[in-house]
DNA sequence: TCCTATAGCTTAGTATTCTAAGTATATAGG
DNA sequence: CCTATATACTTAGAATACTAAGCTATAGGA
């Protein structure tokens, strides 16, 4: 190791653990979400495709079955996507059927997104197909540690949900 | 609802909660992980951008860090990508000077994957900045509910891994 | 009222990842 | 030794997601 490279290496001495520790995939909560998304995803895609949805159509599906006609830009919040594929996913959920747009002469601004009755009904074979997904991801574990996984994840995405808007608001005195 | 959607509905009565649990994203451990992904993933690629290093390049020299000079192939599996997804992201770091590929006359097919000194240099730099944004993500939990949070997550990742490989052992089997 | 800032959406261009299918090399059984 | 199968990698094409930069429409002061 260069000399100069020690006030880097020194810095982590504060952490819980060493740099070094997430070196290791499997210690990197990063990683190990990662890895839970996208089998999580494959496994429900794999149903959802029997009925003309994706996985990514899925998330505003689901999203609309729970409040219909929101505009694009809550939509987009709501399913923590960025606009631009908020406009891409919609594209295809139209073309495909399950949504339609509505305007208002109120705010000539804003979309508003409805589904179509088709869609609403997909959500009594849909909606199941997630529930069995989690039915498996949480095989062998107690009610209790599911709930303890799913708040200590909430808790994550508090903390680094924090940071992110720590730093908005110094490159918006920036700017 | 119509008469004959019972039957659908009915089958999720004997999971931990009926699907329209699931329906609310925030129950959702799938969102929930890919919330914590990308989350993740935004922050940490905002410090390793510096050194021009994007999120998923990160990804791959991890990995070299640990086991430098292994295959390809294994590379892909170690990252948990598929295999086109690695060629274009070598073909990225090559061309950005992180890694060097070397064939042998023993097996001719297989392909090296060597890191440049500089990158292996990079370690001391990079390797701080994912243990700075696990600090940042774990604030305010102590040291046993991190480890459970990771244990926890192994267990689902473990869990679906299961499961697609019974999967894959069923489509063999028609194949 | 008018001018500027903001909000909502779109377009363009790029990066990352996937599946499916193809090529080249190695191995194993007849 | 030849053919079938498996392994390692590549190519092609598509889906998903992003940033940056645009367009209208509205809102809020001067």
């Amino acid at each position: 190791m260069a000399e100069g490279d020690w006030k880097l290496a020194k810095k982590t001495q504060s952490y819980r653990h060493p740099a070094e520790f997430y070196t290791n995939p499997e210690n990197s909560i990063g990683y190990l979400a990662r890895v839970v998304f996208r089998s999580f995803s494959r496994l429900l895609e794999r149903r959802t495709l029997a009925y003309d949805v994706s996985a990514g159509q899925w998330r505003f599906l689901r999203q609309l079955w729970l409040e219909d006609g929101i505009t694009q830009r809550e939509l987009s919040e709501r399913v923590g996507m960025r606009e631009p594929t908020t406009v891409v996913a919609l594209k295809g959920l139209e073309k495909a059927g399950f949504i339609t747009r509505r305007k208002t002469e109120d705010d000539r601004r804003k979309t508003f997104i409805f589904l179509t009755p088709h869609a609403k009904k997909l959500e009594l074979t849909l909606a199941p197909m997630n529930a069995e997904i989690h039915e498996i991801a949480t095989r062998g574990m107690t009610d209790e540690e599911v709930e303890t996984l799913q708040s200590l994840m909430r808790r994550v995405i508090e903390n680094l949900a924090d940071e992110t808007r720590k730093l908005a608001v110094l490159s918006d005195v920036k700017a």
